[in-house]
DNA sequence: CTGCCGATGAACATCGTTGTCATCTAGTGC
DNA sequence: GCACTAGATGACAACGATGTTCATCGGCAG
């Protein structure tokens, strides 16, 4: 799993330190999106010491790298693993849980919408918002 | 004109100022979203005493009473007049033109993906970004 | 017209985030 | 292994957006 991360890392064009693996590891555990701060604050917690501006730095290349997801909620940013597909999502907005969508209806409406107005795509995003069966 | 617009804040429960007459005319004049700070700066150059303060009040409240739409772009927030039906979004990443959307084909995925996942749906929203005829 | 209460705006406080810079270390070449 | 260097780290400062305060102003109901 450390083989797998530092190859992930390899990819994003980052060494592979103590601090992004920590990283990694802890957004691998989670399926809800965390913020830079929170993340910090845990894995400080953990006993695992890592500043602060190494958490938004480690966290805004993986998201430049695609590796991440971001959520904008509040003012705050907040960042979560995602595969390496184009996806959409359905979040719960009680417990914060993300499921990852494939939408095919979704990609012909933008091809149909853009295509029809004279646009060229450069990207889109549909996003579902409500309260998962566990929380209602 | 003045009178339609005092009639819109009267309806979200707003007084109709000098300033927020001044700042729904501004946005009446633009199909781009814009940012409290930028709308201060223009309507301040423009000669029109307003605050920052009040800008940013202002914009807020009309979009907590759905009269603006809200776009998160470099972590600042802009802000677009838009219709008072639910709708989606073609926004022109050069020039920043923005045109309303209904896609009743994304309202049916909404609910079909959240009924099969057993979602109670609160909202969603559903992009596309692109670049218009006249900028390509 | 008058009074009340919401609205204003300048100054200040806060909060998330990014820049700085001295120090450290992963990973390459030997 | 070992030394070297570009990239990475982290404590701290700085920044920009937004919230708060409070004295003052003015919309609008009566």
């Amino acid at each position: 799993m450390a083989v797998q991360a530092d190859h992930a890392l390899r990819d994003a064009g980052l060494r592979a330190t103590r601090q992004r693996r920590t990283v990694l590891a802890a957004l691998r555990d989670r399926s809800d999106a965390v913020t830079a701060q929170d993340l910090h604050g845990e894995l400080r917690a953990a006993g695992e010491p890592v500043g602060l501006t190494t958490v938004y730095r480690t966290l805004t290349a993986l998201a430049d790298a695609d590796f991440l997801d971001v959520f904008v909620r509040e003012g705050e940013q907040a960042f979560r693993l995602c595969g390496d597909q184009h996806h959409h999502h359905l979040v719960c907005e009680v417990c914060g849980k993300v499921e990852e969508l494939e939408a095919d209806q979704v990609e012909q409406w933008v091809r149909e919408v853009a295509g029809r107005r004279g646009y060229q795509v450069t990207g889109h995003r549909a996003d579902i918002f409500g309260v998962c069966g566990e929380c209602s």
